[in-house]
DNA sequence: GCGATCAGAT
DNA sequence: CACATCTGATCGC
């Protein structure tokens, strides 16, 4: 979070990303992007009166980012008081102090930040010289050095005050992966998964209100489904993520709110539900009497019936020696044409626990492991007369995506076979269309084929059928935003990325010598007399870092260790993110191969990795 | 009743 | 560990 008060000793009557205490005496305000944590006092009272009162007073920001806070109702007051800058034009504002007309003219340009849509980095210059006030942001390699507007003659300009989001300004996150690699494994995750079946689903439990739209757009376009969200007003006018967004709840990426502990239940309608926990001073009874109320023998007074149309193979995983490799998704009908869904028994163990599982990471010799996999009775009971389906199974993805992917996070939701994690963390060129090709492909599991067991659509559907691929996102005859940043960075390839610089790489993903020259370059890019650290945590040292300066919003679960035998794992490019470079820990040292594997494994299984920091090696197998 | 603040949860 | 919330309790106006 950032803690950052909203004022730059250069220019302390402006205030930038803060809206409550003294702020509320500053001539203009600034605001990077529109997530709640840069926008404190931005809606109170308190501003609302100075607004009325002080009718010169503006917000300034990018048009999308106008669009967004518009969007919302509790910001709508704001409407006659914001000015949006167009990206990369500078654009000179007049501070006026109405108690004695005193002006002062600044010159503000907004730099793509590429954080969330909208998101932008203010450059200042004014009679207190020039500052630059970075917001969160998430550039990769090399950006800084292609933004026009840092530099003058030639060369960066000189920049007095840089006031940075120094969120992973920690040595521990000397490995941040890239927009890229992100996408990369999330994308072969999911498709590791929905094309399992039709009824396979996945959920991004995504937990900030904008960020993640970038994963949505490249979901929506590998797979070809929409991503099914609660609200998408706000991209009204923006036709390239609106395309691949929908509120039709009949898809099979879901990046909704999370339903509610009887919201979800009432909505599910299950037969039966088996409590996990029975609350204190409660009985078991007493929870299973306000449950009852809510499945379906209750609220519709019939038994239900199901018409399956089979059982989903699911005993693969269970034959490892078996050869079969057909693409059929069912066994054989089920010889009850009709029947009332009976708890299957295997499943009765409600709670989560640890069981036992076999992959078959290698074929014809099976692997005991344990792991925590959570399982989902419900789902065992869930059926929808429409769709004569199995319940689908879900594949829960903590999205976080704006940086990073966790996959010992990922909970699989079902008694299924887990996700191909072997395939997943393979590096690119050793995938190979074998390891995909007993999977249907995404057009003949995904889009139409989608089951319909949400079949109270809110009627709020969003059916588009332009198939614009433009990753360009803007307003509509509004121009081209800070959004373009992101979106581009997808679609360059590595050497595409890395036009122009001198970065070389090994092929472990190492950097080799020659590099850091370069790398050098890309710090002495902004050297700015004095940086402000918008710290972000309590325990920031940042005197401690004195060449990490990017600042990418990277979130997840990994440990430093994880983090990086995953990224050793991906295409050589891991290590580019960084506009600034982050140094190797002195003791570390490329991992083998079979440690990577074991590590994968463990990973896969949600054991947790325990690495004994004495050992030399990593992992000692 | 509303907002600010904090703790806790996700 | 981190972020970006969200919820609920408490307090003050």
């Amino acid at each position: 979070m950032s803690s950052f008060g909203g004022q730059m000793v250069e220019y302390p009557t402006i205030s930038i990303d803060r809206f409550d205490r003294e702020n509320l005496r500053a001539r203009a305000y600034f605001l990077s992007h529109c997530h709640k944590d840069h926008m404190k006092g931005l809606r109170a009272p308190a501003l609302k009166r100075r607004l009325e009162c002080s009718l010169k007073v503006y917000l300034y920001c990018s048009p999308v980012t106008k669009e967004l806070l518009l969007t919302n109702p509790k910001y709508r007051f704001w409407e006659k008081r914001i000015v949006s800058i167009e990206i990369e034009t500078p654009t000179q504002i007049t501070l006026v102090d109405e108690a004695s007309d005193e002006k002062e003219e600044i010159l503000v340009t907004l730099l793509p930040a590429g954080h969330c849509p909208g998101s932008v980095m203010f450059l200042f210059q004014g009679s207190g010289g020039t500052v630059l006030y970075t917001g969160d942001f998430r550039l990769a390699k090399g950006e800084a050095a292609r933004m026009e507007l840092l530099h003058s003659g030639g060369r960066v300009k000189d920049i007095q005050s840089v006031y940075l989001d120094t969120t992973f300004c920690d040595p521990k996150y000397y490995q941040i992966p890239s927009r890229e690699e992100c996408l990369h494994g999330i994308l072969e995750l999911v498709r590791s998964w929905i094309t399992r079946s039709p009824h396979h689903v996945v959920w991004l439990n995504c937990k900030a209100a904008y960020g993640y739209e970038y994963l949505f757009t490249n979901l929506s376009e590998e797979f070809g489904v929409q991503v099914h969200v609660d609200k998408l007003d706000m991209f009204r006018n923006m036709p390239d993520i609106l395309h691949h967004l929908t509120t039709d709840r009949n898809t099979q990426i879901h990046a909704c709110r999370h339903p509610k502990i009887k919201d979800f239940l009432s909505y599910i309608c299950p037969v039966n539900v088996y409590p996990n926990v029975i609350p204190m001073g409660a009985t078991l009874d007493k929870v299973g009497e306000i449950l009852k109320s809510l499945c379906q023998s209750s609220s519709q007074g019939v038994e239900p019936k199901y018409k399956p149309l089979g059982k989903l193979k699911r005993t693969r995983s269970c034959h490892p020696d078996s050869e079969e490799e057909d693409d059929d998704l069912f066994d054989d009908p089920l010889p009850l044409p009709l029947r009332s869904k009976v708890p299957n028994q295997q499943t009765l163990h409600s709670e989560s626990s640890f069981v036992t599982t076999i992959s078959q990471n290698q074929p014809g010799k099976p692997r005991q492991s344990t792991g925590c996999i959570k399982t989902s009775s419900l789902a065992n009971f869930v059926d929808c007369e429409e769709s004569n389906s199995e319940s689908e199974e879900e594949l829960e993805i903590a999205a976080s995506f704006k940086g990073d992917l966790d996959p010992a996070t990922l909970q699989q939701k079902s008694d299924v076979d887990v996700p191909q994690w072997e395939v997943f963390f393979r590096k690119n060129d050793e995938i190979t269309d074998g390891d995909l090709e007993n999977v249907p492909s995404s057009t003949e599991a995904g889009g139409s084929q989608s089951p319909k067991l949400f079949s109270d659509s809110d009627g709020e559907s969003t059916h588009i059928s332009s198939q614009n691929s433009s990753q360009s996102t803007h307003i509509s005859e509004q121009g081209s935003q800070g959004w373009d940043s992101q979106s581009d960075t997808v679609l360059l390839s590595s050497q595409e990325r890395n036009c122009g610089d001198t970065t070389s790489l090994n092929k472990g993903g190492y950097r080799i010598k020659e590099n850091i020259s370069a790398s050098q370059k890309e710090q002495n890019i902004l050297c700015p007399t004095d940086a402000y650290p918008n710290l972000k945590s309590r325990n920031q040292h940042i005197n401690t870092v004195p060449n990490v300066g990017e600042t990418a919003t990277v979130s997840g679960n990994h440990t430093p260790e994880e983090k990086r035998l995953l990224n050793l794992s991906t295409n050589a490019d891991s290590q580019s993110s960084s506009d600034f470079e982050i140094p190797l820990t002195p003791e570390a040292e490329r991992p083998k191969r079979e440690h990577l594997q074991y590590l994968y494994e463990k990973l896969a299984t949600g054991e947790s990795i325990i690495v004994d920091k004495k050992k030399s090696s990593l992992l000692d197998i």
